[in-house]
DNA sequence: TGTACATCAGTGAACGCGCGTTCACTGATGTAC
DNA sequence: TGTACATCAGTGAACGCGCGTTCACTGATGTAC
């Protein structure tokens, strides 16, 4: 999150800049993405309006360097669960976690779009990366044959999806995964469960369960 | 979405209720719900601002207007569905077209929550039409025996819940049903699918293949 | 070590905009006798 | 059938607010000799 910068004054600059983002995750937690005000952040700060200028072009770039920041922080929770060895149950509450820890966070990513807004290039990196994870944990590429008609969901117009052979069982399980993520965590940090009384975090580990490597 | 009224006046003020709701479809389908504006709706019905609180109280009133509506066509499309017999991936089907028509009115309800706003008591009574649908797509409650762990993920603190002796297979099938649907709709729609080129039906299909009803 | 200069953070005023909402009002439409 | 009255849709002005962004500027901080 932090760029580490040896010039005091681009130390500096760094430093205000996070500090800017981290009032706007206040802000966006309390108000939402769209309420989201370049002013508002700098009375906070006791700062002008303008002065944020210094640091950000516009209030677009400043979503972006949220938005940036959001996936980076999801990936890194993800890396650090596959890297300690982790089952797709205990991944699924891994990422769970870390949606809840913040929903706001979790929404800028995966909730409604933001209204004009398109992600540049950086960004579906990151996003890859964490895909990577998931095709990982569910059985991974190696020594799987393509299967029908599971190979006509995936096309293949992307690297990490190009440099399989063909679409595998695993990829799919990676890609259920996921969707049966979303769906569970859209669902409850929207507040549908809840007048429902139901266990989220049972629920999804039910809805994963079924989809490890099978080794 | 009509209500049906005798007395002219009566009948012009119905009339220009849906006009101004249907402007704001328009609208929130361009910009999203948190750009609706009142002001904007009346210019461009040729109105001025204040005019159209004669029929809606403010700004609150109105959304909550376009979440019911959004909810009964919803509850509409599926009932009709199943009363023309269907199964859980027709169904799917049917829920995922009533989406892409119209993305934003699926956002409106099932995306990020406008901040702030809390759906009054009527609205969950439609959400749980929709849900008892799925409930006998999904196989009924009847001669069904309660299940563990599953229990575990139900509470029972609401009628169509209380109403069953116990969390059957089926509840948690219908429960699996819905998830999934959202997991799906949610990821394709804020498109995150599109880079990936996943056929995101096929995948729905996929996904709810299993939760028939066993019969 | 001290001075001259360049860099750059932050200010305050200004621009033009749109918002939700209130209020007192005009004028048309329906109703009662 | 015609007149008197009540209802109510819609207007225009106004209030107070906040927004993103630009601009010319002051003053502090770092740099080069």
């Amino acid at each position: 999150m932090t760029e580490t910068v040896r010039n005091p004054r681009e130390r500096y600059r760094a430093q205000v800049r996070d500090e800017i983002k981290r009032h706007a995750w206040q802000q966006i937690a309390s108000t939402g993405v769209t309420a989201l005000s370049i002013n508002a952040i700098a009375k906070e700060m006791g700062m002008s309006g303008p002065a944020l200028y210094r640091y950000y072009a516009g209030r677009d770039e400043l979503i972006t360097a949220l938005i940036r920041d959001a996936y980076r922080s999801l990936a890194d929770a993800v890396r650090a669960a596959h890297g300690a060895g982790t089952t797709v149950v205990a991944l699924a509450g891994v990422i769970r976690r870390w949606a809840l820890s913040d929903p706001h966070r979790y929404l800028l990513i995966y909730g409604t779009p933001v209204p004009g807004y398109h992600a540049p290039e950086d960004i579906t990196a990151i996003s890859d990366e964490i895909l990577a994870v998931l095709l990982q944990v569910c059985g991974g590429p190696a020594d799987e044959a393509p299967r029908t008609p599971f190979d006509l969901v995936l096309g293949m117009n992307r690297q990490w999806a190009a440099a399989l052979p063909a679409p595998t069982p695993a990829v799919h399980r990676a890609l259920s995964f996921w969707t049966r993520v979303q769906g569970v965590l859209s669902l409850e940090l929207a507040g549908h469960f809840t007048p429902m009384g139901i266990d989220a975090g049972l629920l999804l580990a039910e809805e994963v369960a079924e989809l490890g490597s099978e080794r």
